[in-house]
DNA sequence: AAGCCGGGGGC
DNA sequence: GCCCCAGGCTT
């Protein structure tokens, strides 16, 4: 340190204390000028709170906000919401992944419709309570809605507090909460600095290639100063990927196509699909048509694609097949815009006769076999 | 504590 | 390719 003088503990923690407002003031500060324009900024209120926080768990800002906006202009309070169909709701989901959030959003417009009087609670405490929200969205929805000073902890706010104090090696949860704590507790506007650093986590202290140019406090960051920002927070390990076939038909009667539905458990639960057998590995087409719910007749193996999610690699195996069944749900391709369907899933069955056009996603084509 | 749950952006 | 994302729930 500069002083020759050992700095003593009052020091030691009057600096901190320093060095902490000097954190808080420049973030606020920095995001009444930077901070981004974004829908559920423009009107707060505890609903489009917690529909903007379910939205956003693991998931980009700029995916969601189309989702939001369509998804609040459908269902526009809490009681609207709970009184709706879950199948409405997983499809106004649509793409974004993580559909039990939409479920569990549902199920808790629900709850405070019939045990918090249809207004949303503002402790963290009874926000826990409700199903999908935890720690984080708790927090969240009680700070930047309510204004309490609760601290609160996502993937931004661990790394800038990590590289603030240069803690490598892995972060400490307990420790980030508790650095969280004691910053928003002397914050003046605690849902102000809480956003901000989540802003700042997204804008400008980004896990690659840092702009730390552009940081309003980089002047007091301990990575920075000692050019560390780049090795912290060190990489977290992939989980090992698993490998697996499903064997999709688009089975075809009249003009209509045979639509299941998947179970409750798993992926994409309870949303539909054309049959699908899945399995370790490539099927052979007699084992694919044997596992069907229908007899089928002309089933002809047409594409295969692959379909990435987190822990699996998936090889869609797209057959079309005819059939003269009469049980199950059979649904004109141009009718199924409504129902929830896994992107995947509506790549499948573009390729029924007469679908609808999905875009990009649409063409499975380019990967015939 | 670790596994599971989607899908896409960014590099 | 790989890593990440305004996490939460289950086992």
């Amino acid at each position: 340190m500069a002083s020759g003088k050992v700095g003593g503990t009052m020091e030691r923690q009057h600096r901190s204390r320093r060095r902490d407002a000097a954190m808080i003031r420049g973030l606020c500060e920095w995001f009444s000028v930077h901070g981004r324009d974004l829908p559920w900024r423009r009107r707060r209120t505890g609903y489009r709170g917690l529909v903007a926080e379910a939205m956003l768990q693991q998931t980009q800002v700029s995916r969601v906000v189309p989702t939001f906006k369509a998804f609040v202009k459908r269902f526009p309070t809490v009681r609207v919401l709970a009184a709706a169909d879950e199948q409405d709701v997983l499809a106004m989901w649509q793409g974004l992944g993580y559909y039990r959030r939409a479920q569990h959003l549902h199920s808790a417009a629900r709850m405070i419709t019939t045990q918090f009087g249809g207004r949303v609670p503002r402790t963290v405490e009874q926000l826990r309570q409700l199903p999908g929200v935890g720690r984080y969205s708790s927090a969240a929805i009680a700070s930047i809605i309510y204004g309490k000073p609760e601290p609160m902890v996502d993937g931004n706010v661990r790394r800038v507090l990590a590289r603030w104090e240069a803690r490598a090696g892995a972060t400490d949860d307990n420790w980030t909460w508790e650095r969280a704590a004691v910053l928003v507790r002397s914050a003046g506007a605690p849902g102000t600095f809480n956003e901000a650093m989540m802003e700042l986590g997204a804008l400008i202290c980004t896990p690659k290639t840092p702009q730390c140019q552009q940081c309003p406090v980089a002047r007091h960051c301990k990575a920075y100063q000692r050019n560390a920002q780049h090795r912290i927070p060190p990489p977290k390990k992939a989980p090992r990927q698993k490998l697996v076939h499903h064997h999709a038909v688009v089975i075809v009667r009249g003009g209509k196509v045979l639509l299941e539905r998947r179970s409750s458990n798993g992926m994409w639960s309870r949303m539909w699909q054309a049959p699908t057998i899945e399995a370790d590995s490539p099927l052979r087409p007699e084992d694919v048509r044997a596992a069907l719910p229908v007899r089928v007749y002309q089933l002809i193996k047409r594409a295969h694609f692959e379909h990435q999610t987190t822990h699996r690699r998936i090889t869609f195996h797209v057959y079309t097949a005819k059939s003269r069944a009469r049980r199950g749900v059979w649904r004109r391709p141009e009718d199924i815009t409504d129902l929830p369907i896994s992107n995947a899933q509506r790549r499948v069955l573009a390729l029924a006769p007469s679908a609808p056009h999905y875009a990009e996603a649409g063409s499975a084509a380019g990967a015939l076999s």
